[in-house]
RNA sequence: GGGCCCGUAGCGCAGUCUGGCUAGCGCACCGGCCUUUUAAGCCGGGUGUCGUGGGUUCGAAUCCCACCGGGCCCGCCA
């Protein structure tokens, strides 16, 4: 059984309504990385109904959290200077470096949550500050704040230096500054926690000594108490969360306790999961090392993030490389399609694990034929050849049978196939993968053809003009008029590939010419010849 | 100091929870074919001390212990 099986198996076993939470800091830009994060908690909510038990999964930004850096791209230049003043401040509380979006938090958060339907991601979003302003997490704080004794306790059994006895589990909002890291609660009555902002270790404080309202969001609990805390206040059930957290004396160790002595909620069924790393490093939003949701919907079809994260279990470290990996990553994922459809063969022990990844890969629903499509591979170079030529590619594609009598669905995806690989060339692709067809022949390049590969050229121009040939037969004529003019195939091809590309390589010639405009081709071959 | 993950073919991995066919998959590689350059074709081939050592067992990649190597997280701050 799939591991999201195997969760929501046992949540259904404990019957009621399951929810699923996930979330990060909008500490910058949000990565693949976080998705893992949503994905699973979606899967698992799916899981849930297709079994029939009821599931919510959720996604919390943690938008009240303070700045503690500052992130890529606004750490750079005049920027940087700008938003160093906002150190400590809550990130909702922080503008957007540009106009289109009304804050800090709009600006990291938007890309990304706007995204998730595409990836077949149906979450409730919740927002931690709105949670604080409209008063929802008071009676929770005020518990916190009754009971700090014990969480003091709880919290300092995994420390080695002890809270100090007055501590308190509050963070207040400094209304003179307005960081939300630098003051220090010391005392609280009623609604009102008084505080002193003294700084942290990243940015001093003010100095102001005020009071603040804890059922107005003045504030918010502090993060290990927080995480409990909102368990309680939404019904968390499940949870997947970074690694960071999973581990003993980390915030989940002593959020259970928390939860459990001081909230009276079971702690959340936890799944704890590794990193994404990008080209083998890890990511970072500070750092600007990232690979985003709109990035990866340019290239990709979202079902292979999907894959990227259920073909493996959450444990395990996941590298995503857009390079040339990326191509047999793709393979991949068209191969357990296949094996899904009952059109290529695995073992089969392995048919049904294989089969429920791909069905958690999907979007949505799991269409009853298989669509009939180029292979990443192919449509890279076929999207080069046609520029853009809907139907040259189709064209081309029924002629190499990647398209059987094609049904509209068919065509539908295939070009979509196609866009993405043009954008993944040109984004991602290396550099001997590229070709474009050369607007003009520049005289440097038409000196690199010799005597005899000019008349070579002649020839297969007038043959060309003179006759339809299918792909093969012409790349079988290219090797006969290699030898009439007393050269080897090989620079046969090189003087093709370099009047059409201006270098001596290229796609297998005889697809790639018949790929190509007819008149073109005998129009440039003949200049190349002259 | 504490904890987690990983170590299986040249590379990337599945299989470990729940011990049981002859340890699999992709790519690469090798051989052959397509008169056929090429990262777009086809067929065939496994190239392996399952990190090391010990234990449990009729039987261990799988469970237990120790060790080695790699990566990461936490250690007043997610």
């Amino acid at each position: 059984m799939h591991w999201i099986d195997k969760v929501s198996e046992a949540l259904a076993k404990k019957g009621g309504k399951q929810v699923i939470a996930s979330g990060i800091s909008i500490s910058g830009h949000v990565h693949i990385g976080h998705a893992n994060d949503v994905f699973i908690a979606d899967a698992i909510r799916r899981s849930l109904a297709e079994r029939g038990a009821e599931g919510e999964a959720i996604w919390y930004a943690d938008d009240y959290d303070p700045m503690r850096r500052v992130p890529w791209p606004l750490n750079k230049d005049a920027l940087a200077e700008y938003y160093t003043h906002y150190l400590g401040f809550p990130y909702i509380n922080i503008p957007s470096p540009d106009p289109s979006h009304k804050n800090f938090v709009d600006y990291f958060q938007r890309p990304f949550v706007d995204s998730l339907p595409a990836f077949g991601i149906n979450v409730k979003i919740h927002s931690g500050a709105e949670v604080y302003r409209s008063g929802k997490m008071a009676g929770l704080t005020r518990t916190a704040l009754e009971r700090a004794g014990e969480i003091r306790k709880i919290l300092n059994k995994f420390r080695k230096e002890p809270l100090p006895e007055e501590w308190l589990p509050y963070d207040p909002l400094c209304e003179k500054c307005g960081r939300i890291a630098t003051a220090v609660a010391i005392y609280w009555d009623g609604n009102m926690v008084k505080y002193k902002c003294v700084g942290n270790d990243y940015v001093s404080g003010c100095g102001h000594e005020g009071e603040a309202d804890f059922t107005k969001g003045q504030g918010k609990l502090t993060w290990r108490v927080e995480w409990p805390a909102r368990w309680k206040l939404l019904g968390v059930t499940c949870e997947p969360f970074g690694k960071d957290h999973a581990v003993l004396g980390g915030s989940y160790d002593t959020g259970k306790l928390i939860a459990k002595k001081i909230f009276k909620k079971d702690p959340p069924h936890p799944i704890p999961y590794e990193w994404v790393s990008l080209k083998g490093e890890a990511m970072s939003s500070s750092h600007g090392i990232i690979f985003t949701l709109p990035q990866w919907l340019e290239v990709a079809e979202p079902e292979l993030l999907r894959f990227l994260i259920f073909r493996s279990k959450p444990t395990k470290a996941k590298d995503f490389d857009p390079g040339m990996p990326f191509l047999d990553f793709y393979d991949e994922y068209d191969l357990i399609e296949e094996v899904y459809h009952r059109k290529a063969k695995a073992a089969k022990s392995k048919v049904a694990q294989i089969s429920r990844i791909y069905e958690l890969s999907q979007t949505g629903n799991v269409g009853k034929k298989m669509p009939q499509k180029p292979s990443f591979r192919f449509a890279a170079v076929l999207c080069q050849a046609v520029k853009g030529d809907e139907e040259k590619a189709v064209n081309i594609m029924k002629k190499r049978k990647v398209l059987a009598r094609p049904t509209k669905a068919d065509i539908e995806v295939s070009m979509k196939r196609l866009i993405l690989a043009s954008e993944w060339v040109e984004l991602h692709a290396p550099a001997n993968l590229r070709f474009s067809i050369l607007d003009r022949l520049p005289g440097e390049v038409k000196s690199r053809i010799s005597e005899k590969q000019r008349w070579g050229l002649k020839h297969i121009a007038m043959d060309i003009s003179s006759k339809d040939f299918a792909a093969i037969d012409l790349h079988n004529h290219i090797y006969s008029v290699a030898g009439k003019a007393g050269i080897k195939p090989g620079e046969m091809f090189q003087a093709i590939y370099l009047a059409l590309l201006g270098r001596t390589s290229g796609p297998r010639a005889g697809t790639f010419l018949t790929a190509l405009d007819k008149d073109f081709v005998v129009k440039r071959l003949n200049e190349a010849a002259d």
